[in-house]
DNA sequence: CCGGGCAAGTTTTGATCAAATTCACATCTA
DNA sequence: TAGATGTGAATTTGATCAAAACTTGCCCGG
């Protein structure tokens, strides 16, 4: 079966629970785009579509719709939450509000390495969009601003950010879907320059300006 | 027992799951300290407590442990988190960033009613502080800010501030153990007089010193 | 002879599953 | 149209399995 789940490689010194591989392949999945929002979810689909029983299927939802990955349409059902314009606005808020600080923190923090990483995962983001692969697009850009916060070394921002990201991956697919790769400008350059050079208020004004854009991207695409 | 669950009250509508009662129950007690941080949780003794089985537990559990309430500690433990210097930097640096901005909107938002209730609570919250009592200072806190915070009707943004009152609420009841209720300065006035005048850079300047002043106090109290 | 550390056995705890129950929605009938 | 009913899914429970922690006792070194 396809979605068969293989929780023990070969090699596999340790042995993940069966829940915590559930909630990561479905965090992925809303990660990048291959839930649509406003489908429904439903446990028991799950459980035959990823071979598990029920109580790690329901532990992985309950973890999702804690980080608004998922949410509860009233009578117990569950669906990937849609955007409207008012909840767009409030993640622009809280991203722009974060996001920047953490580039400060990181380029405080950045070696030549560091910045070396960052610079070849946004080769292949150009790459992917060059390609007009949409979700090798999400996956690198996704990577760049994870690679990029853990610099920070500020776990609790740096979670609360990826949650943030969880609530708009659908939706930023459902605008790449639309308008593609084209016009997908990134301020990733500017990012890298104030990184290699430790300059932390550089860093956060051009992570300020590419957060904004890619807030606006998404409100322009879904009107 | 002490710790059974009435899910349905006499004239209670609606019944609820019993994993939202575990976890509100769970919640509040985290908010309110009436777990000591490091302290050990686990799932067993839960279900003999709470009298419910283990799914409803786990789910709970695994909520809280999504939104920072517990922690799992590597080895099959779960507990309060203990605050470190770090941590307490970063949750002031994103309770600076995020409850400035509703306060803001909510002052834009508030009509007279809004304030008195506000005013009622901070009445209350004064109280509190006069007989000494921890507990309800704590509770009439939280009360004020998740009031003033509803009414700027931005619920991603309220969302994240709950989870953050949620990771400093056991060492907020250790630092007011520790001090007593002396000395716990608040600029709640100066929050209401911006609100009854719709004033929203008012409103959020007197919050950020709030904030400041909350976060300042759990840092010294935790040396 | 005494104390500390290692090891095997016991016990507690977490993880998972399958069955039974409850609930919400839809449909059918009067 | 309103009420009864059936269907399917969510919820909950209890049992079972596996792993980790604790305890006990033995052996070795000082």
């Amino acid at each position: 079966m396809a979605g068969q789940i293989s929780a023990k490689a070969a090699t596999d010194p340790i042995r993940l629970p069966a829940h915590v591989v559930v909630y990561r392949q479905l965090r992925d999945r809303v990660l990048f785009g291959e839930f649509e929002p406003g489908q429904p979810v439903t446990i028991q689909g799950l459980t035959e579509a990823l071979g598990v029983g029920m109580t790690p299927v329901r532990e992985a939802l309950r973890r999702l719709t804690a980080e608004g990955a998922l949410e509860f349409l009233g009578n117990r059902r569950i669906a990937v939450p849609v955007l409207d314009a008012k909840a767009i606005e409030e993640l622009a808020i809280a991203r722009k509000a974060l996001e920047p600080e953490l580039a400060r923190r990181a380029a405080q923090r950045a070696t030549q390495a560091d910045v070396m990483l960052l610079a070849e995962i946004d080769r292949r983001l150009d790459a992917a969009i060059r390609r007009g692969d949409v979700h090798s697009y999400l996956v690198e850009n996704h990577s760049f601003h994870a690679e990029l916060n853990a610099l920070a070394q500020a776990p609790i921002l740096t979670e609360m950010v990826d949650r943030l990201s969880l609530r708009f991956g659908p939706s930023l697919r459902v605008v790449c879907g639309q308008f593609g790769t084209r016009n997908l400008p990134d301020r990733h350059k500017d990012v890298l320059a104030a990184l290699a050079s430790n300059d932390g208020d550089a860093a956060a004004e051009a992570m300020l300006g590419d957060v904004a854009q890619g807030m606006e991207q998404i409100r322009q695409g879904l009107i």
